[in-house]
DNA sequence: GCCTAATACTACGAAATCGTATTAATAATC
DNA sequence: GATTATTAATACGATTTCGTAGTATTAGGC
């Protein structure tokens, strides 16, 4: 327990620091640049604000960090029709060249960790963590309401 | 595999408001000195190097970080008799008090994981978590020098 | 419609972070 | 035991982040 709560403080407060060996990526971009390139990689295009939510950063912090990406070429933004308020954010062609690498990259880790478990383990894995991260988004205010995930997981055996 | 990423992207990247809701522990520091402030907090006392490799930051990063929480008077450094280019770093009573406050704060963050599982899934999660860290620090390949610079990352010990 | 409130974002200066160069102390080699 | 290499930490300038104030646009009363 010990342990997990070791891990679980690093990766909370600093995401992405117990991967290393993105040596390659990070000499062309800071840790920063690489979790918003794959987070607007994953969700196709966002605005300004949800890129911020997304990062957990101030939004004028993901504004500075924008320019950069555009200025870099790797992200483009449209103000919105509908709400000229609102930019979209999305990647180029080359920004997309550049975080199909950075997945590949990662793709090693999670390779990793489909080796270290068995199939049931994974899957149980799977559906615990996303309980759990379920549990942890939940905003601290809301009075919990505790049915939508709770359908019990059965049991199974995890060897070591 | 697809699981593994949307899981990684919806809760790896992001990190955790830990003293959301503690306004008045909020305004007083940021999220690197709660983490250099539990870190030293769980390890007893550690050298500047230790501590950048705990936070997985770079140990000039680290200077200054100390440097600010010895003027907040929440550590204090002492020099290494046995090896002088060394100081260790320790929580002054002030800091231990404020650390105690924050952990006491996080721990909302425990509650609510076991609040989202039974004992049962509890344990499962944490057997499995453990074997999924371990899975993803364990060196690949280690074909690189290490790039004259980069500080390494210390690994958690995880015992099975 | 008009006025106020809320939202989405940018501007800007202050503070924190990082990479690289440097200093000082210890370890290793001969 | 002198010389070189390595290690632990700091110094410093450049870049990044952040809080706050400001701007423009949309939403909500009435």
């Amino acid at each position: 327990m010990e342990q997990l709560f070791e891990l679980f403080f690093r990766n909370g407060l600093r995401p992405l620091s117990l991967l290393d060996g993105a040596a390659e990526l990070e000499s062309k971009m800071n840790r920063s640049e690489l979790a918003a390139l794959l987070t607007i990689r994953y969700r196709g295009r966002l605005t300004m604000s949800e890129l911020a939510t997304e990062l957990g950063a101030p939004l004028s912090t993901v504004t500075s960090l924008a320019q950069r990406l555009v200025r870099k070429g790797w992200i483009e933004r449209t103000r919105s029709d509908a709400d000229q308020r609102v930019y979209w954010v999305r990647l180029t062609d080359e920004g997309k060249a550049i975080g199909d690498r950075a997945y590949a990259t990662m793709s090693v880790w999670f390779e990793r960790v489909q080796a270290a478990l068995t199939p049931k383990e994974l899957e149980q894995f799977l559906a615990l963590a996303l309980k759990v991260g379920k549990a942890l988004q939940q905003d601290k205010g809301a009075k919990e309401k505790p049915a939508a995930g709770k359908e019990k997981l059965s049991r199974i055996r995890i060897d070591d």
